[in-house]
DNA sequence: AGGTTATCACTTGTGTACGAATGAAATGTC
DNA sequence: GACATTTCATTCGTACACAAGTGATAACCT
């Protein structure tokens, strides 16, 4: 018998939301030793840049999951260090491009190896086949 | 092959951090909808504490991976709404109990039965087995 | 007892995260 | 062409999340 399939038990700990929650709280502690001055957000804004080169925010947004309001804050921060750069599109004036500066180009790729190295230690209690399975189910439930 | 492996290549939406906290967008949204007025971590916080009656603010903070700035805002916005009650410990004048009110425990009663929904709702794409296998190893990374 | 250390709570500052409202600009429709 | 709708970005407000520093109290230790 699994611990919560009994009527009127309710743990906390064992529920699926309490348990994403723990696991990501670890993830960006093991980020943080790693890379020590940019957050996972920042980091995940500067990877896409560097994948799609110049795009809009909202645009970047939506690659990396993350809604308008939210995206701003981290693009005005990762802009205000100077690894990023913004300008307004010339034909849409609503748009406002956002592109990698080489500083932040420098700066990704040389982050880039420490970024694997951070997955590798958080999926590091897992056998390999373990973690690939864990990827697997996380995005069907993403 | 899996699509990392090749030298060079990073693509931040197969990352287990970006999987972790696309996963975690999904349920907090799921969650609203089945409870509006109550958020993720305050819920845990009154159903912890349904389970373990009284205790500390710092060590409700243990039992449900909150740092100690975290649950002081959790708790007081509990207590503003009277779900919660806060008195010093008699003995170590440090420590402030915290128990749930009549109302609070009242109200975390009625929302289990949704909370198990949510679960269920969160976990609709997988088999009742892969539901299992996702619990057991995010539990490993926690 | 007296001094060191640890624990508890609080505060400040920074950084996500998102709903809701706003305004400007583009698109679609008739 | 005029009007409604959509899209893009911004702003405001609320709520975690945590590091770092502070003050009060308790526990420990010789």
């Amino acid at each position: 018998m699994s611990p919560d399939t009994a009527e009127g038990t309710y743990q906390v700990q064992g529920q699926i939301g309490f348990v994403l929650r723990k696991a990501n709280q670890r993830h960006v502690a093991i980020f943080a030793t790693h890379i020590a001055d940019l957050t996972p957000p920042q980091f995940a804004a500067l990877a896409k840049l560097r994948d799609v080169g110049e795009t809009s925010q909202n645009q970047l947004g939506g690659l990396i999951a993350m809604d308008a309001a939210t995206v701003k804050g981290v693009i005005d921060r990762l802009a205000a260090r100077g690894l990023v750069q913004l300008a307004k599109h010339e034909v849409d004036k609503r748009r406002l491009m956002v592109k990698l500066t080489d500083e932040g180009h420098r700066l990704i790729v040389e982050l880039l190896p420490r970024a694997r190295t951070i997955t590798e230690e958080t999926l590091s209690p897992l056998s390999a086949k373990d973690a690939e399975t864990l990827l697997q189910l996380l995005t069907k439930i993403s």
